[in-house]
DNA sequence: AGATTCGGCGT
DNA sequence: ACGCCGAATCT
């Protein structure tokens, strides 16, 4: 039956909506929607979509069954201001490979998506300005940006990594003595903002050094570096660091004996069975 | 094996 | 009532 792979407005270019009606059975007439990613990715649920395009975006207004925005404060309840995707991955289509992201969230108050922007004045002449890749084209220069959040770490709460599976991997330990700096004050938020410290400069990485960045984060907050108390790294950290390499690497080396182990055995067993593939 | 399809749990 | 995902079924 419907078999059709629409173009999903909402979603940037590439991407596929499809919508199947069940056939049978007791939910037949009901209807499943898919999506495809310009990869060919197939996705059967939002939050799949949201775990593959990483908290870089928020679809928290995205609607996964029209494929729309659903509107903003409507109705009764407030409903949050959370809402922000992000135009990535999509918009890289040049690579041909990855689907992998690995950006930051950024702040993005307005659509996630490229849009028209209808201008309306009393003047004639009035053109639609659609947003092309202006600003967002931020791929490459984004230190330079322009003005961030004081707490934009607070937004990599909840940030978690998974391998293809999607199977939630263990998170790291931290080292004791590591003191995370105003809101969030949780271990998860500050291993974030410290990888992303590290992953986004080139520079040291110190923490806060001024001692008042906790009381009046607004003045003394040091915006170059994460939200983290000022840290001394001792010999001793170098040693348990170089430690956990050295067994991370011993482990490496383990599973990929056994799997190259595996693949011979079985090869030789197929041949033996004469069932070639 | 991978894709398709429906059931059924949880909200 | 519906979103989400496991698993039976199909190719």
């Amino acid at each position: 039956m419907e078999r059709k792979r629409t173009d999903c407005p909402a979603l940037p270019p590439g991407w596929k909506k499809e919508e199947v009606t069940r056939k049978s059975g007791l939910s037949a007439g009901k209807s499943d929607v898919y999506y495809y990613s310009p990869t060919g990715k197939k996705f059967r649920s939002k939050p799949q979509l949201s775990r593959y395009l990483g908290n870089t975006v928020d679809l928290g207004c995205f609607d996964f069954r029209s494929g729309g925005m659903t509107g903003g404060m409507t109705g009764g309840k407030l409903q949050k201001n959370k809402q922000r995707l992000r135009h990535d991955s999509l918009s890289l289509t040049k690579g041909g490979k990855t689907d992998l992201n690995t950006s930051l969230p950024i702040r993005q108050t307005a659509s996630i998506f490229k849009q028209p922007i209808t201008k309306v004045t009393n003047h004639p002449g009035n053109k639609v300005k659609t947003d092309t890749q202006s600003h967002t084209d931020t791929h490459t220069q984004r230190s330079s940006e322009q003005p961030r959040q004081l707490f934009w770490e607070k937004r990599l709460k909840g940030l978690r990594s998974s391998d293809v599976t999607e199977e939630l991997l263990r998170t790291m330990d931290l080292p004791k003595g590591l003191q995370s700096v105003g809101p969030d004050s949780g271990d998860d938020t500050l291993l974030s903002a410290l990888a992303s410290a590290l992953h986004m400069s080139s520079s040291p990485i110190t923490g806060q050094m001024s001692v008042a960045a906790g009381k009046n984060p607004t003045i003394w907050l040091n915006t170059s570096q994460p939200l983290c108390k000022a840290f001394t790294v001792t010999d001793e950290h170098i040693r348990e660091q170089e430690l956990k390499v050295h067994q991370a690497r011993r482990s490496l080396e383990e599973a990929l004996m056994a799997d190259g182990l595996a693949r011979a055995t079985e090869n030789t067993r197929e041949v033996f069975e004469g069932k070639t593939a």
